[in-house]
Order: C-alpha cells, then sequence, then structure tokens
DNA sequence: CTTGACTCCGTACTATGGTACGGGGTGTAT
DNA sequence: ATACACCCCGTACCATAGTACGGAGTCAAG
C-alpha cells in the first residue's frame, strides 16, 4: 500500500492527476524523488491531499490550507510562533461553527414552519440568522 | 433607516457597489424599483448581502447560497419541497461542524504538543484529523 | 445654476482553483 | 520487442467571484 504512482495517488484521494501537479506548483505537496522515470507517492500525501479538500469545502482557501499545513512543520526554533497562529486557527473555527450553528438553527425552525400554517411561514427567514440567534420552537 | 442608495447600501453590509451590482445580476439580490433615476435598497437588503458574506466564508458557494435564500421565497405548493431541501442543507451544515470540531481538536492537540517536549511534536499531525477523530489529552 | 459626489450601464480585467491538451518518454505484460 | 497504458512537462483554457474603468446622467448644497 505505501509507494505509488500519481495516478493511483489521485484516484486514492479522489481528485485528477492534473489537481496533484496543481498542488505541488502551489507548494502544498511536496515533489518526490523518483524510482527510474516516475515519481513515487505514499498514503501521507493521499493524507495531506484529503486533508486540503475538506479544508475547502469548510472555507479556507489554499494558502490558509498551506498555513494549517506549515504548523506541523516549522522547526522547533518557532514553537511560540506555532502555538500563536495555532490558537488564531482555532478561534477562527469556533467562530465558523458557532455561524454555522445559527444557520443550522434557522434551517430548523423553517423546516417547522412547513408543518404548520402558511401564515407563519413568512416569520421564519433564513438570512436573519446572523442577526440573531434563534432556537427551534417547535 | 430605511431608505438608501446603492453607495450606502454597499457601505452597510460592507461591500463594493460592484459587488451589490454583481449580486443582482446573479440574482440573488432583487432589482429595486427606483424612486427618480436611483434605486433605493432598504435594510433587508444589507440583511440578505450579509448573509451571502457570511454563508461564502462558511464554505457555500454563491449558487448554494442563492438556493438557502431562496428556501424562504417557495410558493407554499412546494412546501414538502422546501421542507427536504432545508433538511438536506441541515444534514450538511452538520456535516460541516463535526468536521471543523475534528479539525479544532487537531489543532489543540497540537497547540499542547507546543508546550510539551520536542519529540512529542511530530506525533500530532494537523492533516490527520479527518482519518480518525483525535481529543486533545493534555 | 453650477459643481461635485454619486448613480447607471456596459465592458474589460483580475485572482483563485483547477482542467484539458499535446508531444514526448517509460514500464510492464505478453 | 512491441504495444499500450501510464508518466512528465509546458501551455492554454475554464468557471467562479468579484474589481476596475469610462462615459453619461442626476441630485442636492451652496
Amino acid at each position: 500500500m505505501e509507494a505509488m504512482t500519481i495516478g493511483k495517488l489521485a484516484e486514492l484521494a479522489g481528485v485528477g492527476v492534473e489537481t496533484v501537479r496543481f498542488y505541488q506548483r502551489k507548494k502544498l505537496l511536496r515533489e518526490p524523488k523518483a524510482t527510474g522515470a516516475f515519481r513515487t507517492y505514499n498514503a501521507d500525501d493521499a493524507q495531506r491531499i484529503t486533508f486540503i479538500k475538506k479544508a475547502q469545502e469548510l472555507g479556507f482557501t489554499l494558502s490558509e490550507v498551506k498555513e494549517l499545513l506549515e504548523l506541523n512543520t516549522k522547526p522547533r526554533a518557532t514553537c511560540g510562533t506555532v502555538k500563536s497562529k495555532t490558537l488564531a486557527k482555532i478561534e477562527e473555527i469556533k467562530t465558523k461553527i458557532a455561524d454555522l450553528e445559527r444557520m443550522k438553527s434557522s434551517l430548523e425552525k423553517l423546516a417547522c414552519a412547513c408543518d404548520a400554517s402558511q401564515d407563519s411561514i413568512k416569520q421564519y427567514k433564513v438570512q436573519e440568522c446572523f442577526d440573531y440567534g434563534l432556537g427551534c420552537k417547535c
């Protein structure tokens, strides 16, 4: 399961070969040394790609993802820096979670309104969720 | 506080005038009728823009945001459809929240590692967070 | 009644994140 | 040893989400 070519890696990670090369150009992925003419990748590379895709779905840009990944690879001399950056990222994530919770509450309220009378449906506007917190009271 | 021009709206919502016009072209925002030669907007339009920006930060594309906003405006005849779409969006959001929680746990573990010995830091790789759940045991 | 800030509208340009293509080389299975 | 799927590399193209620009019109204050 360890050594594989770019095609196998891409398949395993669920992306295109071109995407792998693109991530290499963007320094999100290492350029592995070749055994012969072809370069060989491992499970770690696949994991890294999976992380990139997930993080993107969560609203991080590629450069933010790069920062997240670099938190692990910075030399120990900068341990304090790594820690403060990590704590900052944790705060960002907490905000995202809180926003998603608000959005979820609004949608739950909307789902409730769909069961109830037609008049009440106008009361639940999804876009209001960031103005004030709403809990589903159904 | 109610009636305002596009410039005021953009300022209030924290976007550029061009962005407002762009959202109108994309049907994310209504084209309000003008009083005189200029069109007038209201607080609802500002709220809608705020929602769009927030939802984008949470990883939704503009067409997904459009779907979210349309959940409120669909005619009552399609109430069942609205409900099932809403429930589907709630599931998407739950997944995002769970992923963010995993990412947060990993980062918390990394922050802990930064306080501890240098050998242990290699054990906590942020990108592993989507392979298995990690809780900070520090 | 003019001046300056703002609006309208179309078109063009930008950045990000890929995707496709084409001409070559390679590895392996038969 | 040759066919065929796969790799390498560069370049070009694409969609999304804006951002900038320029000429013309408008509103409101002095």
